[in-house]
DNA sequence: CCGAGACATCGACATCTGTCAATATCGACA
DNA sequence: TGTCGATATTGACAGATGTCGATGTCTCGG
C-alpha cells in the first residue's frame, strides 16, 4: 500500500517551531500531543533508550523482553506504539524482529520543546 | 512546610544523560516520566506555549482562561500540573495569578532527548 | 463588615491506558 | 506436513486522567 499518503506523527512535528516562538495552535497541539504521550511512559522512555543506545543501534524484541519484569504481550504492545508514532523503525529477519530508533525523531521532538533550532 | 528537601520532577532530571547515550535505569525512567507526562496533553501544551510567547514571560490566569473553550476549573487543573512538575513558575499579585516558564526546565528537556549537550 | 471577582479545591463521571492470560500468526526446520 | 519458537493480537479489567458543576478561599472596594 501507498504510505506516501500518511505520516507518522513524528512527521507532521517536525515542521513546527519551537513551543517557546510563538502559541501554538489548537490543531498543532492536537498533532504533537500523541507524539509526546508515546514518550510519556517509564517503560517506553527505557524501551527507546535501550535500542537507542544498543550495539548497531537495534535491538531484537528478545532482548527487551528480558529486560523488563513484564509479560511479552505488554512490551509488543509498547513497542507497537513507538512503531507507530513513527520513532521507532520495525524490521522482520526470519524469526526475529529488529526495531531502531529513527533517524532525526528525537531530534525534532528536542527542538520543539527546547527551540535550540540547528 | 519546607520545601528545599523536595525536588520538583524537572529538578531530578536536570543531571540525566540523554536517552540514546546509555540504557536509562528503571529507576531514571520513573523520575522522568511524570515530567514527560506532563507535556503530553494538547491542553497543557498550548498553556505552555501561551505562557512562553507571553509579553514579559509571564501570563494571568484570566488571560489563559479566555483562550480556551474549557471551563476556568480545567484550566486551573492543567496549570497545577504544570506547576508542580516544575514547570511553570506560580505568583499571586493582588488578585491575579501569574504563570512564568521555569528557566532551562524545557531546555534540560531537550536535551535529555536530542542529546544535544551544550 | 460585606459583596464581588479571581482562582483553587472537591466530588463525580466517562474515557483512556497499562497490564495480563489466552490465542493467533508467521517463519524455520525436521 | 507438522511442530516449535518468536511476536502480534484480542479481550478483559483495574487504575489513571480530563472534564465539569458546585463550592471554598482569598483579596480588594465600598
Amino acid at each position: 500500500m501507498s504510505k506516501s499518503l500518511e505520516l507518522t506523527p513524528v512527521e507532521t512535528v517536525a515542521c513546527c517551531s519551537p513551543l517557546t516562538r510563538e502559541p501554538l495552535t489548537s490543531d498543532a497541539a492536537e498533532r504533537i500531543a500523541p507524539l509526546v504521550k508515546a514518550i510519556a511512559d517509564p517503560v517506553r522512555l527505557r524501551l527507546l533508550s535501550l535500542v537507542a543506545s544498543h550495539a548497531d543501534g537495534e535491538a531484537c524484541v528478545c532482548d527487551l523482553n528480558d529486560a523488563f519484569e513484564l509479560s511479552q504481550p505488554t512490551i509488543s504492545h509498547h513497542l507497537k506504539v513507538l512503531h507507530e508514532s513513527g520513532l521507532l523503525d520495525r524490521e522482520k529477519r526470519g524469526v526475529w524482529v529488529y526495531y531502531r530508533v529513527r533517524a532525526g525523531a528525537l531530534a525534532d521532538l528536542a527542538t520543539l520543546l527546547g527551540g535550540v533550532s540547528a
